[in-house]
DNA sequence: AATCCAATGATCGACGCTTTCATATCTCGA
DNA sequence: TCGAGATATGAAAGCGTCGATCATTGGATT
C-alpha cells in the first residue's frame, strides 16, 4: 500500500501532471471545470504532495530547526511552544534538535543531522553554553535567528531577547528599597560569560553602593537550589535572595523552611520566570515574569521576515516585569 | 552563498559523482586514495548531503513525527524528551506536530502538514482526546506507534503505556488502608472515555465496598485544581484526595491551606506524575511516579523495531510506583 | 603471452514535483 | 473574415541523490 503520487491524480482527473500542480499551488489560472476534477481526484485518492520532492524542486524547505538544550525546562519548553504556534500559523513545521553540551562533537552532530533535512531556517535557543556553541557553528547560508536572555553573543544574527539584566537589576533594587542591606544571588549556569541575571544583580548592588556577597552557583536541578538554600540558611546575615529561576527559588525556600527560617519574615526570596506553579506556593513566590511563549512568537517572526524579504530584521527586546507576591517583605530590623 | 552539492565535491576531489556517493554511503569499496581525496573535499567544503534529494531517491525519511497536545505540560514534555533522546541515538530527527483539539479540521491539518514531509514513522501521544483523534486518522501506510496512559483506543497499533488504572487503584487502596473512609478524586480531562486514573480510583473504591463520591472535573491548569480544592475544603467529610496530576494536587493543597485545612493532618493528598517540584512542596507530595522519559524511550523502541523488521511489536506495559512522602497520613478520627 | 576474472570507475536513469517553454485554443478589433 | 494577442494546457527539463548497468583497468592464470 503506497501513498498516491501526483501522476495518479492526473490520471484520475484526466489532466496532465503540471495542471494538478498548478491547481494545488494556485499560481497559474486553471479552468474551473478541470480544477474541480482535480480537486475531486485529490480528495478521493487522499493525495498529499511529497514534501521531499517539493523542497527538492523549489530548493527550499517548509521546516525550521530549533536548536535547544533540555526541552523539559520551563523556559525552553514554553519558548518552543511559542515558536511552534507561530510556525504552524505560517505553515512551517518545527524540528527539535537537542544540543546537550557545548562540545564541538555534540554540536556538529546536531547541526549535521538537522541540516541533512531540507530546512528553511533555524532558531537557536541561546539560553546556555550549548546554544552559544550551536549559534557559532551555523553555516552562513542558512537563515538563522536566536532567542536569548539578555543579549546575544553574535551581533550578525538578529535575535529576540529578554532583557534579564535590566529585570534582575530592577528586582534587586526592589529588595534593596524594601530595606535589605544586601541581596544574595543563586545563579543558574552561565552561557560562557556570566548570566545576564547575575550581571543585573551586580549592577544594582554596585549602583546602590552595597557590598556584593559571593555568588552561589547552582545547576538546573531544583535540588541544587535546596543545597544553596541550606548554605544560605546558616548565615543569619542573609535576609534577601534573588534566585536564578523559580525552580531554584522553590528549592531555596524549602531549605530555608527546613532550617527554621521563615519566608518572608526572616528571608525574602525573589524568583525568575513566573513558573505556573510559583503562585501556588506557600507563600506565593514574588518573581520576574517572562513571557516565553511570546518570545517564541517574536523570534519566529524575525525568522519569517528574513525568509520572506531575504535580509535580517533588527533585534527585538522584551522587558520582563516584576510580579510582587508573598515571598518578599521588609527585613525584621528595618 | 549556497550550500555545496555532491557535484562540487566530486569536482574538488577529481572523481565522479557516484564515487562520492559510494564513499559517503560505504556500500561499495573505493580505493583508499580516492576515498581520502573525497573525504578531504567534503570536509573542506562543509558538504552535507541534501536530505530532500536523499529521501526522494531512497523513498524513506529519517524523521519521525510526534503528534502531541500542549508540549509544555510535564508529562508531554518529558515523554517527548525521551523520544528525542532515543531517536537521536538511532539517527532520527523528531518533528513536533501539535494537535490542540480533537476536531477533524485541526487533526487533518496537523497530519497533512506533517506527512507532507518525508517521515519514516510517527509516534502519537495518546494522552488526551486530541491524541486519540490523531491516532484514528493516521494513514495506513505510515508505521505508527502510540504512547498512552492506561491502554490504547486502537488495538491494531502497538503502544507503550503506563498502567495508570492499576497505579490509581493502588494509590487509592493505600489511602483506604490508612483508615480513610473514602477517597475523593479530582480528574484530569478524559480521553473520550474516562481517564485510566479515574477508572482505577473507581475500581479500588468498588472493591473496598466504599461509597463513591462524585468526581470533580478539572482541566490542565493548576488553578483549576485550586478551585476544586476550594470546593473540597468546605466539606468536612473530605479526608483524602487523589489528584489527577501533581499540578492539580498543588492547587488543591494551596486551596486547602487557604481554607484552614492542614495537609496531611486534616486531609491527605496524593498526586500523579512525580513532578520535579513536588518533593520540594511543604509538605512534600506523596505521588505516583511516572517515568515519562523511559516511556518515550520505550515507545520509540517499538517504532524502531517496526521500521527495521516491518511488522508490529507487542505493546509494552509500564507500572508506575507510589512514592510516599509527607502529604498523606492517617485521618484524625481513625 | 593470451585469456579471464576481479575490482573499481563512469554512465544512465529513476524518485515526485515545479517550472520554463512551446503549442493549441479562443477572443476581439480592424 | 482574418490576424494579433491573450490564455489555458501539455511536453520537457531540471532539482540532488542513489542504485543498477556498463566500461575499464590491473593482475592472475594457463
Amino acid at each position: 500500500m503506497k501513498p498516491p503520487v501526483i501522476a495518479d491524480v492526473a490520471r484520475a482527473a484526466g489532466v496532465s501532471v503540471p495542471t494538478v500542480s498548478r491547481v494545488l499551488n494556485g499560481t497559474v489560472p486553471v479552468s474551473a471545470e478541470r480544477r474541480a476534477r482535480v480537486l475531486a481526484a485529490v480528495r478521493e485518492l487522499g493525495f498529499r504532495p511529497n514534501g521531499a520532492a517539493r523542497s527538492l524542486a523549489q530548493r527550499t524547505g517548509s521546516m525550521i530547526a530549533v536548536f535547544s538544550g533540555n526541552t523539559t525546562r520551563y523556559g525552553y519548553a514554553s519558548t518552543i511552544q511559542g515558536i511552534e504556534e507561530a510556525a504552524r500559523q505560517a505553515g512551517y513545521m518545527v524540528v527539535i534538535s537537542v544540543v546537550e553540551t557545548p562540545d564541538a562533537t555534540t554540536v556538529e552532530r546536531a547541526i549535521d543531522h538537522a541540516l541533512g533535512q531540507p530546512m528553511a531556517g533555524a532558531v537557536v535557543l541561546e539560553f546556555d553554553p550549548a546554544g552559544v556553541a550551536a549559534l557559532a557553528s551555523m553555516p552562513p547560508w542558512l537563515p538563522a535567528v536566536a532567542a536569548a536572555s539578555g543579549g546575544s553573543s553574535d551581533a550578525d544574527i538578529s535575535h529576540a531577547y529578554m532583557d534579564d539584566r535590566y529585570a534582575a537589576a530592577q528586582a534587586t533594587r526592589y529588595l534593596l528599597d524594601l530595606g535589605h542591606s544586601t541581596v544574595h544571588h543563586v545563579a543558574i549556569p552561565s552561557t560562557g560569560t556570566e548570566s545576564a541575571r547575575l550581571l543585573g544583580w551586580r549592577d544594582a548592588l554596585r549602583d546602590a553602593g552595597v557590598p556584593q556577597p559571593p555568588v552561589i552557583r547552582a545547576d538546573w536541578d531544583p535540588m541544587s537550589g535546596y543545597d544553596a538554600g541550606a548554605a544560605l540558611a546558616k548565615d543569619a546575615g542573609v535576609t534577601a535572595v534573588l534566585a536564578g529561576n523559580d525552580e531554584l527559588a522553590v528549592g531555596i525556600m524549602k531549605a530555608l523552611a527546613d532550617h527554621g527560617r521563615s519566608v518572608p519574615a526572616d528571608v525574602s526570596v525573589v524568583g525568575f520566570d513566573d513558573h505556573p506553579l510559583s503562585q501556588l506556593w506557600s507563600p506565593p513566590l514574588t518573581t520576574v515574569r517572562q513571557d516565553f511563549v511570546k518570545l517564541g512568537h517574536q523570534v519566529f517572526g524575525l525568522l519569517l521576515g528574513q525568509l520572506e524579504t531575504g535580509d535580517a530584521r533588527p533585534s527585538v527586546r522584551m522587558i520582563p516585569d516584576l510580579v510582587v507576591r508573598g515571598s518578599t517583605g521588609r527585613p525584621r530590623t528595618a
